[in-house]
DNA sequence: TCTTGACCTTCCCCCGGTGGGAACCCTTTT
DNA sequence: AAAAGGGTTCCCACCGGGGGAAGGTCAAGA
């Protein structure tokens, strides 16, 4: 199998694969005498694998670890459900922090009017102000900030 | 107030102070004779209005948009709704996809006993087989495949 | 007055993953 | 024999920064 033939079968494509060599995911393709690489079915296998635990949304390093892992029949399985677990974990952090934004947003565009006229609570609260003292009213902030530092 | 007490006063780096300037998301910083760039209270406002815009996730264009708003006395609040609306938008369609992740990792490793032994759910399904024959059970797929696509 | 340290300037490289494309070589089909 | 459709290497771009080198500037203390 050629790269373009083992990037459809395994659903990475050709340009990911010789990435993935030059980083050391996966070790040197044999190569024809012309110098095409060339892969096995297994190697398809493996290459099916690493697509799908990046669909994970695991990083490569973290990746390239899993695959030492099943690659390692006498592995303990508890180093693998650590790896799991810590993305997990990770996911979920990422998941709150978005939710967070997602809540914040929504309440301010919740009060904002979408009208023609100008005030608009969105733009006072980004600009650490009272929404538009327009009508001497006293409104409240819209959104809790919700997290002092940058995202990560 | 230079780029670096500007910087702490708007909680932004004063690195990326010249990489916004570069790529024309604040204007050029007038100079000193010495060519150290200065900003006045009114800039530091506008970074402080950026920084809490990147704090809802919204990529450097719309934030470009938004402060083109903001200083528009006159604009419709409509417009700002409108792009607040589709960043939730987004926000919302990152989070499910994130959750789909971490829901399908979470029972994988869950099924996962993590102890010495090699057998392991979650390798298996990242394999494509059934968990690991040994027993000559049949286990259905651990995790539903979430999605077709990769990450965007 | 001179030195020192903190700051500023520009410039380039790095990260993660991925895509685009140029220039050139190889294989397969018409 | 030529053309199409692979392959190969190499470089560039993205985003939103961080790190750091080389050199200029400013303010405070000896």
């Amino acid at each position: 199998m050629n790269i373009g033939e083992a990037g459809r079968a395994s659903g990475v494509s050709a340009k990911m694969l010789r990435y993935y060599e030059s980083i050391g995911l996966i070790p040197q393709a044999r190569r024809t005498e012309a110098g095409y690489r060339t892969y096995s079915t297994g190697d398809v296998d493996t290459l099916r694998f690493i697509r799908r635990a990046r669909d994970f949304g695991l990083p490569m390093d973290r990746v390239k670890l899993l695959v030492g892992l099943w690659q390692d029949k006498n592995r303990p399985s508890r180093e693998v459900k650590e790896i799991a677990t810590r993305q997990v974990a990770e996911l979920e952090a990422k998941i709150s922090e978005l939710t967070a934004m997602k809540d914040a947003l929504e309440a301010l565009a919740d009060a904002c009017h979408g009208d023609s006229h100008p005030e608009c609570p969105i733009l006072s609260d980004l600009a650490g102000a009272a929404p538009t003292p327009l009508h001497h009213e006293a409104a409240p902030r819209a959104g809790q900030r919700f997290s002092a530092g940058r995202l990560p």
